[in-house]
DNA sequence: ATCTTGTTTC
């Protein structure tokens, strides 16, 4: 090349790159094609910084094999390529994929790089792959990295979601001047683990050594204390952060909203919506997210289909959270061909997507379409969960499925490495009662290796009285008086009520509000006797 | 070229 065509293609190769990032963002795959298209005829697809782009352009629109086919071919492939590749997996949600070319790059003997770190700790975050995290935390010691600050926030995030917060707070002390964003990785590690207290030290230690918080230091805060519940300090945050010259953002609103929502004041969860929009600000995704699954207690549809507007008419209805909470709320409100629809609409199918699918149909008795669904989850490849699980056995419980039931109680330990978890047996004692099988549901009972709670004893009673068996009902009636002496009757006749209505989700719902509002406190046999 | 705030299925 001579300089009179390097300088004009210098300067087009800017506005091309600014081009193909833009199709990416708006994940315009078929321009970001012809755009393609035109590299490759005019000779400069062949440029790294090109290729580059052009490998982060397909992982944005979700063309995960074809970045992988770009990525491979680049000619020149330095570190950077690397980076790029590993960085925009991690960041579009594709974790198994970055996890796999962060291998591929061990396996051709390349160094760790520091570049790469923060992208992989988040990908290991993100699969809860504890094993991996530590492995590559090692290699960050045996490297050196540990004063890196894009790295220590990054661990420390990561030792958070692991719920090992003093894990996480070791890294933190052992870095030498924390800066903005190490401190936030803290103060959100302690805030999401229900220690919005410690969260608010390190808020006066950082100020204590000349960092000011900044908003997403406040909202940390916020979510911290409205996920406990405690609304006074939340308006306590509020009112220091307004003082501090930072008004609450939508981010600030949806911590808000999302405390409420899971302490279970829908009303109020709404009142703060429209106390947000009143202040001019509009929800995002995340918001609609958040919000959805309030709608479902208001036991018509009317909220729901109102926000699914408003998601249509904001462009949000094709975010991935969004659809698979539009899904969930039309499936939990009983409008399974909506939730149909919007399982075939989703291009980009995820595990909540096929579980909340599978969750609608168990709930609705149809159990061969969850079958039907879960065989396509395993012939396709896609990730199962321990919640893919609980879907599929009361799927199976509910259809009367019960060796489908067992076969798959074993498979899940086995083949898919997922440990049983008290959701999983108690569907498996509910699959067995209803089986009539009520010894080898006890038997599953005594082989759980954690303690059997009110609902697991409650489902076996349920099944003992429809199956006539008073000898196991005595059994199990005198373990719930054990477990809850001073208030037996009531727990025993919710427990039994719930396990019998066969719906996970209102056990957990039970549970969680039993803990929340203290329940188990609360004496009142008066009414048990009547029924 | 990499990192930190809020979000879905129990």
């Amino acid at each position: 090349m001579n300089r009179f065509s390097t300088i004009p293609c210098s300067l087009r190769l800017s506005s091309y790159v600014e081009l193909i990032e833009t199709n990416g963002r708006d994940r315009l795959l078929s321009q970001g094609r012809k755009l393609h298209a035109h590299f490759v005829t005019s000779g400069i697809a062949r440029l790294t910084r090109i290729a580059a782009k052009l490998v982060s352009f397909y992982v944005e629109c979700g063309e995960i094999t074809y970045a992988k086919k770009v990525f491979d071919e680049m000619p020149k492939r330095d570190i950077s390529g690397w980076v790029v590749m590993i960085g925009a997996c991690s960041r579009n949600g594709y974790y198994q994929e970055s996890l796999n070319v962060f291998k591929q790059m061990n396996g051709e003997g390349l160094k760790l790089d520091a570049f790469i770190v923060p992208s992989v700790l988040k990908a290991s975050r993100d699969l809860l792959d504890q094993v991996f995290g530590k492995m590559i935390h090692c290699m960050v010691l045996k490297c050196s990295f540990e004063s890196d600050g894009f790295i220590v926030s990054s661990l420390i995030d990561m030792y958070s979601k692991f719920g090992e917060v003093e894990n996480a707070r070791k890294v933190f002390s052992d870095l030498s001047g924390q800066d903005l964003v190490v401190f936030n990785a803290m103060i959100s590690g302690y805030a999401n683990n229900r220690q919005a207290d410690e969260a608010l030290k390190l808020v006066e230690d950082m100020k204590l050594v000349g960092i000011k918080p900044d908003i997403i230091t406040w909202n940390a805060l916020i979510a911290g204390f409205s996920h406990i519940g405690d609304d006074g300090k939340v308006s306590e945050i509020v009112e220091m952060m307004c003082l501090d010259g930072h008004k609450p953002d939508v981010v600030s609103w949806t911590s808000i909203i999302s405390g409420l929502v899971h302490n279970f004041q829908n009303a109020k969860a709404f009142g703060a919506f429209k106390l947000m929009l009143s202040n001019g600000l509009y929800p995002n995704s995340a918001t609609i997210t958040t919000l959805l699954p309030a709608c479902i207690t208001f036991a018509n549809v009317k909220y729901g289909k109102e926000i699914h507007g408003y998601s249509v008419v904001s462009g949000l209805e094709g975010h991935g959270f969004v659809r698979s909470a539009l899904l969930d709320m039309y499936g939990k409100c009983g409008f399974i061909s909506e939730a149909m629809i919007l399982f075939h609409k989703t291009t980009k199918k995820t595990t909540v997507t096929f579980n909340s699918m599978i969750f609608c149909y168990a709930n609705h008795g149809l159990s061969e379409k969850a079958v039907e669904l879960f065989e396509q989850m395993e012939a396709t490849g896609e990730r199962l969960d321990h919640l893919t699980f609980t879907a599929i056995l009361t799927a199976c419980s509910h259809g009367g499925l019960t060796d489908l039931g067992q076969e798959l109680f074993l498979l899940m330990q086995n083949k898919y490495r997922i440990e049983a978890r008290l959701e999983h047996y108690a569907c498996m004692v509910d699959l067995l009662g209803r089986a009539g099988k009520l010894v080898e549901a006890y038997e599953m009972i005594k082989a759980m290796p954690m303690e059997p709670d009110l609902f697991v004893w409650g489902t076996l009673l349920g099944a003992c009285r429809n199956h006539g068996n008073m000898e196991l009902a005595r059994v199990a009636a005198e373990h719930l008086a054990e477990l809850e002496p001073e208030n037996s009757g009531n727990r025993l006749l919710l427990s039994s009520l719930y396990a019998n209505a066969g719906s996970w989700e209102s056990v957990v719902r039970m549970k969680k509000m039993i803990k929340k509002k203290k329940l188990s406190r609360v004496p009142g046999s008066s009414w048990v006797n009547t029924v």
